[in-house]
DNA sequence: CTGCGCTTTCCTGGTT
DNA sequence: GAACCAGGAAAGCGCA
């Protein structure tokens, strides 16, 4: 991990968690965007394994797929060892979106220039269906709240349930409604399944029943204000958006504990063994 | 323009 | 008293 000691916390989450105006839905020109976030621009095959893992998130959230939709275990490699993946080292590590990382590694290695890479790939948000040189490659959306037509997170090389398996037939099914990009539960899912990215924020309590703690509710309060550009978010403010949840089943109430939730049956990505 | 889904904001009242 | 919890009400915002 490359944040040191002395790194403060505001810090800590502008470099890992991207600036405010992260969105795709936010026009891509990507040379100022980038040049921001993606400060070190060299190239890939230098990269340490923390710059892979932002180089992951970055893909992904242009292409405003779901961080969850890909196994991020399966890139726990330095930039000479991702350079070195073939085509079918990326379907085999990220399933339907291993063609997009894999087109996207590679530009980069021809350019060595992250920002102009993305300049080239005409990355429009609003393309639905990203087309790509290599066959098949519509991805999946990011999940859905809705649990009637929950969209997967589809890459996984080894879908095994059957909810996995029969979404996987549907990879071209364009997203339902999700106007601001990710939801505030996924960001939370996202925090907790990225401890790397995760300073302290939040916790699990119970791994495997997806209980979990804020530990700095206003911090993860004012980045959650961070992503949506919203300087006056607050915890009070945030808690109120995971308390409409529990009446959708995404969060649970877990009574008498103070800043503990409980992952729902409606919330998705967040067992291991989705990942 | 309208309706919908997801917050965001504000609020009152209760609990720890 | 501060911080948190519960949930109603209304408004904002982006999208189909």
């Amino acid at each position: 991990m490359s944040i040191t000691p002395t790194t403060t916390l505001d810090s800590q989450l502008s470099a890992t968690w991207g600036p405010t105006n992260s969105y795709p839905d936010v026009p891509i020109v990507m040379s100022g965007y980038t040049s921001r976030l993606w400060s070190h621009d060299s190239h890939p095959q230098f990269w340490t394994k923390y710059q892979v893992w932002e180089w992951l998130q970055q893909v992904m959230d242009i292409h405003q797929i779901d961080a969850s939709s890909i196994p991020f275990q399966n890139f726990d490699m330095d930039g000479h060892q991702l350079c070195s993946l073939n085509y079918q080292d990326f379907i085999h590590a990220a399933g339907s979106v291993g063609p997009i990382l894999f087109h996207n590694i590679t530009e980069l290695k021809w350019s060595g220039q992250y920002h102009v890479e993305i300049g080239q790939l005409d990355l429009k948000p609003e393309s639905k269906n990203f087309s790509c040189p290599f066959p098949d490659v519509s991805y999946p959306s990011g999940e859905n709240y809705d649990p009637t037509i929950h969209l997967p997170p589809v890459a996984s090389p080894t879908p095994s349930s059957p909810d996995l398996k029969r979404s996987y037939t549907r990879s071209h099914q364009v997203k339902k409604h999700n106007p601001r990009g990710t939801h505030l539960w996924e960001f939370i899912r996202d925090i907790l399944l990225n401890p790397e990215r995760n300073p302290g924020l939040i916790k699990w309590e119970d791994r495997t029943e997806g209980v979990f703690r804020f530990l700095k509710s206003e911090a993860v309060a004012q980045l959650w204000g961070k992503k949506k550009n919203n300087s006056s978010m607050t915890y009070e403010k945030l808690s109120r958006a995971m308390r409409y949840y529990y009446k959708r089943e995404i969060l649970e109430r877990v009574d008498g504990r103070r800043l503990v939730y409980k992952f729902g049956r409606n919330a998705r990505g967040w067992r291991e063994s989705e990942k």
